[in-house]
DNA sequence: ACAACAATGCAACTATGTTGCAAAATTATT
DNA sequence: AATAATTTTGCAACATAGTTGCATTGTTGT
């Protein structure tokens, strides 16, 4: 596992530094989204709140995180999966985010569907979120 | 115009203040979406930035504005459409965020698809934001 | 092992959002 | 139309989120 989040790093051509593998390792224990609040909690003061900023950029700008546009607006992030490369994000899937317990889940293989615009809209990226209750929570 | 805000504000028992007033009529003027930000700007030091904040917080409780999930996750406001009611919103529409000139669009004739969940999701709501060029930033 | 480079931590700052309370405005009552 | 009851506003103070510059530390390549 752990040998896995360095050799993530190294392909990406980032330094593996002791931030970046516990923070990529957070996200891979956890299935779901992870907002830079809940890293900062789970990391105690093992990091400053400017390396989780930073990493979290360095990652989503690599590919290997996304963002996640939420109903309530708070900034949230997943693993992509091995397609998205760097500048190119192809997540393409469909997000939920459960009302009750506030885990956000990747629905991998459900995929978006088509949408037609108006005349005149030219649509770059589609997102869905999907806000209800998940199945820990019925 | 002005006597169709004053009425609309009643309809939901609202009282009719000067910020209000002119915070609707923000949004009726402008065909498309506001942030907290554009209001602050638009109005200078009229009005306090509590007043704003919860001006559309009101607002949003009596289903006059809806907030707008973003791909950059900042927070957008709309009016609703008419069948919204306090408690009850009902903007199954697409929205559309422009990537050049940063407006956002309601597209109310552009009804939001059905998505296929896997077991044990229940849906409550779907949001779908879809970025891209508008008509007037091709 | 060492030079070159990149990432981190710190401090300071800006932006964003919230809460309590007194003053001012709006609404209801007579 | 004037006043009482209620709401809303503005202010101050605070809390959280996010950014930037720079010296220090850690990582990488030779």
């Amino acid at each position: 596992m752990l040998y896995g989040v360095i050799e993530l790093l190294k392909r990406n051509q980032l330094s593996v530094t002791d931030s970046r593998k516990k923070i990529l390792e957070m996200f891979m224990r956890s299935g779901g989204a992870l907002a830079h609040a809940d890293i900062e909690h789970k990391s105690g003061t093992e990091f400053d709140r400017v390396t989780i900023y930073r990493t979290l950029q360095t990652f989503v700008e690599k590919g290997i995180i996304h963002t996640i546009p939420t109903a309530d607006n708070s900034v949230r992030y997943a693993l992509c999966k091995d397609e998205c490369s760097e500048g190119h994000h192809h997540d393409d899937h469909v997000h939920f985010m459960c009302d009750d317990c506030g885990t956000t889940y990747c629905l991998d293989h459900v995929t978006v569907p088509e949408v037609k615009l108006p005349l005149g809209f030219h649509a770059l990226q589609t997102d869905v979120v999907i806000s209800g209750r998940c199945m820990k929570c019925v």
